[in-house]
DNA sequence: ACGACCGTCACTCGAAAGGGTTACGGGATT
DNA sequence: AATCCCGTAACCCTTTCGAGTGACGGTCGT
């Protein structure tokens, strides 16, 4: 019995990552879990193939639950999910013995080729990925425009500075703006940064 | 003799590098290579008790000559040096044994910080840096309120919502931000919602 | 060629936000 | 005791935002 592990806080991105695993060929059950403590707490009773697990999460957070889990087991196979380009949690995950890491916003295919790949191979390690973030039906395609007035934004500049800067004129500005609240779901500005740091579309 | 080797194929970079190190107390020595091939031609005659070597090189890389370093003398120490955030560079070279990593536009005190701790400590592994709030200091600190109404706008809520959420008159909602936008600098709440992230105030 | 976006700009209008200021009781600190 | 910060609340006043709407030329894919 294939079993994969997913872990993750948001329920959103859990259940998009559960749905994509589940179709990969062979495995047959994906489980899930919402935070480190959690996995731990199962482990010894249910083990899996295969744990996706997030980098960033509250309490225990992802790189100290992999310690732990290997610390247990040695021969679990952990592969380590990052929203944007996290350095420190990725390498301090990949130190404690992660075998690999995925950004969240992979496409369906890289992170169904990694996870097979993974399962196929025990001693698999390390097969980078970077892709895009249409495909996971998650984070929502701004156009480089928009993402210029959402920084903008970012760095509290108010719509006619933001148009000074890119040379625009406020209204136009503000139909970026509106657009991209309407692709983000946001209500208002401080809303769309919040979700642009989320989706990891802005730093 | 304590002795540090720093390798970079460029010159600039590496005479920066020759020069911060070379001030760090109890380093007696630093030599330079300008590739890995170089680093394991000489390791034979001359070992370093650490070496900082770049991850983008030409030639063998950062990563596949920490491999082989290491696979001839398991006991030496690595610190990969990076230019930007390269995940997968790192990534790879942790997985191959390196200490740690430094970004190239790390500040001379966190090299030599970095340094320092590596040789003083022969079991020193990965003392994360970032950058990014090195240069800026302490996070201000927020009050609880101010946390709390902080996060209400991050989701997008206007401050008459978050004082129906918090049992708060709309004024006594305002009267925080402005506390907490002074500590932050914000210009306004988007600029707010920003830095709370960048701070990890609030996620 | 025909939508579907994108980038650009303009106008109106009501609803928020944000600055300044004051105030008062309670902790904590000095 | 004096002071500083916090939590609460209110008032005024100006600026900014955001929704709605319309428009026009360009590009891309079908």
């Amino acid at each position: 019995m294939t079993t994969v592990l997913v872990c993750d806080d948001s329920p959103l991105v859990r259940e998009t990552l559960r749905r994509a695993v589940a179709t990969v060929p062979g495995v047959e059950r994906v489980t899930t879990a919402t935070s480190g403590e959690e996995v731990l707490r199962r482990w010894g009773a249910e083990r899996s193939d295969l744990v996706l697990m997030d980098v960033r999460m509250p309490g225990l957070g992802g790189v100290e639950a992999v310690r732990r889990l290997l610390a247990g087991d040695p021969g679990a196979r952990v592969i380590m999910l990052t929203m944007a380009e996290d350095l420190d949690g990725v390498a301090l995950a990949v130190a404690a013995g992660a075998r690999g890491y995925l950004h969240k916003d992979a496409s369906r295919a890289e992170l169904r080729a990694t996870v097979s790949q993974a399962l196929a191979d025990p001693t698999w390690r390390l097969a980078p990925r970077r892709l895009r973030s249409a495909d996971m039906g998650v984070a929502p395609t701004l156009t480089a425009r928009e993402i210029q007035v959402l920084e903008g934004m970012s760095h509290g500049r108010s719509n006619a500075e933001i148009g000074r800067e890119l040379f625009l004129s406020e209204d136009t500005v503000k139909t970026h703006a509106r657009r991209l609240f309407k692709k983000l779901g946001a209500s208002d500005r401080a809303h769309a940064v919040a979700l642009g740091f989320r989706w990891g579309l802005v730093r």
